[in-house]
RNA sequence: GCUGCGAUCGUCCAGUGGUUAGGACUCAAGACUGUGGCUCUUGAAACCCGGGUUCAAUUCCCGGUCGCGGCC
């Protein structure tokens, strides 16, 4: 058994466990930060082992496209080319649908990219997809999926899900690497009837996990929270569920108080690149004025390095003069902060006081500055 | 003392005889979610002073003040 949710929140969904891989366990749930490049931007692999990660998640396209999988393999496969010894998730690039910078068309066969570095159009198919990443090697690995914008009409995300469930059972034939598990992924947008479809279509394959796709593009939070939930109801509890995508501080705690076991978002570094600190009360600007003269540390329940030797004002100051430090102080922190926090939730699980965890954290964590 | 150049948002620069005077940076507010890394959106903010020409001057002319340079 890969996945096994021993300890169940008799209050809400939340559920602790572990995810066995190839690299060893997971514990869940948990957050994975994104080296879409093989780099988490400014945080170091040593950095993010230090904080406690045990997974994260990489893109099977953008390796594709550079390095290129014959240099991975050289390597020694993704996890020595970085070195990593724990857990990866590799994406397949469908995520890149909804970005007109690399999708040049889309239809039934596949997704035609353009390759950024050379310059050349190339077709993923659902095949080569899993092609891709049975060769970089990652742990768990995800079926090219068709998403479509946010706000498109209902036919249209009914097409996406129809489509996705076809190139579904083309990455479960054509995935031959044992060693990694293959997640499927739920599209059908905020419609709980095209999320239903989307499932059971993919439980008849039979996946390792389910992933939830298709949020994080612009729905509203309280919406997208009553489907997860409605999905995971939908879901067998032996079955991981991955909400793709997501990954603020309050989407979390909600996402776990749902019952959803892995998480992944580019939010926490992206908003530290532009400043913005995660804190138990809220979000802060920091470049805001008013911490000029704040020598109060970032958050004052974090432990991390940033938050025992350097100010508000001193982190407020590097933004002020584009220093890259700035921006490296923030990612490191958020992602910290988000580590500590699925931490605790775990904790709290598995002491059957979950409930009352998450309310606390909701109660504290207001969007106002402080 | 003489002479040349210049004077426009907080800063650095455009521009114009006719009330939307433009940009960059700064400042202020917001955004960011399966990542193209100093990002994106929005807002605030200025024609040195006095006179003249003109229907109309920030713009042209004269003088003043200030700044920079040259000459004595």
């Amino acid at each position: 058994m890969n996945f096994n949710p021993f300890f169940q929140d008799s209050k809400t969904s939340a559920r602790s466990g572990f995810l066995k891989t190839a690299h060893g366990r997971v514990q869940t749930p948990f957050f994975m930060p994104v080296e879409t490049k093989a780099a988490a931007k400014f945080v170091s692999q040593e950095e993010l082992d230090k904080m406690g990660v045990e997974c994260f998640i990489s893109n099977a396209l953008l390796l594709h496209f550079k390095p290129g999988l014959e240099i991975v393999k050289k390597a020694g496969g993704l996890h020595k080319f970085l070195n990593w010894e724990k857990s990866i998730f590799t994406d397949s690039g469908g995520f890149q649908v909804i970005d007109e910078h690399f999708l040049l068309r889309i239809n039934d066969a596949g997704a035609e990219f353009r390759d950024p570095f050379s310059g050349k159009r190339e077709c993923i198919t659902p095949e080569k997809a899993i092609a891709i990443q049975n060769s970089l090697g990652a742990d768990v690995i995800m079926c090219l999926d068709d998403q479509p914008h946010f706000g498109r009409s209902k036919d249209s995300i009914a097409q996406a899900v129809k489509r996705t469930l076809l190139w579904a059972e083309k990455c479960k034939k054509a995935h031959s690497n044992k060693r990694q598990q293959l997640f499927g992924i739920c599209q059908g947008g905020l419609h709980s009837d095209l999320r239903k479809k989307s499932i059971e279509g993919l439980l008849k394959i039979d996946f390792d996990g389910i992933a939830i796709g298709g949020f994080g593009i612009g729905e509203e939070n309280a919406q997208m929270m009553k489907v997860v939930e409605k999905c995971v109801s939908l879901i067998p509890e032996e079955k991981p569920v991955y909400l793709m995508g997501i990954g603020s501080p309050k989407e979390l705690v909600e996402g776990i108080s749902a019952g959803v076991d892995v998480f992944d978002s580019c939010f926490p570094t992206r908003v530290g690149r532009h400043g913005m600190v995660f804190t138990r009360k809220g979000a802060l600007r920091l470049e805001k004025a008013q911490f000029a003269k704040d020598f109060k540390q970032l958050d004052a329940d974090c432990d991390c390095f940033v938050c025992r030797n350097y100010s508000r004002a001193y982190i407020h100051h590097l933004f002020k003069l584009k220093e890259p430090s700035g921006m490296r102080y923030l990612s490191h922190h958020n992602l910290h902060f988000l580590q500590r926090l699925v931490q605790e939730a775990r904790q709290n699980i598995k002491e059957n006081s979950f409930l009352k965890f998450r309310n606390q954290f909701l109660k504290n964590y207001s969007k106002k500055l402080l």
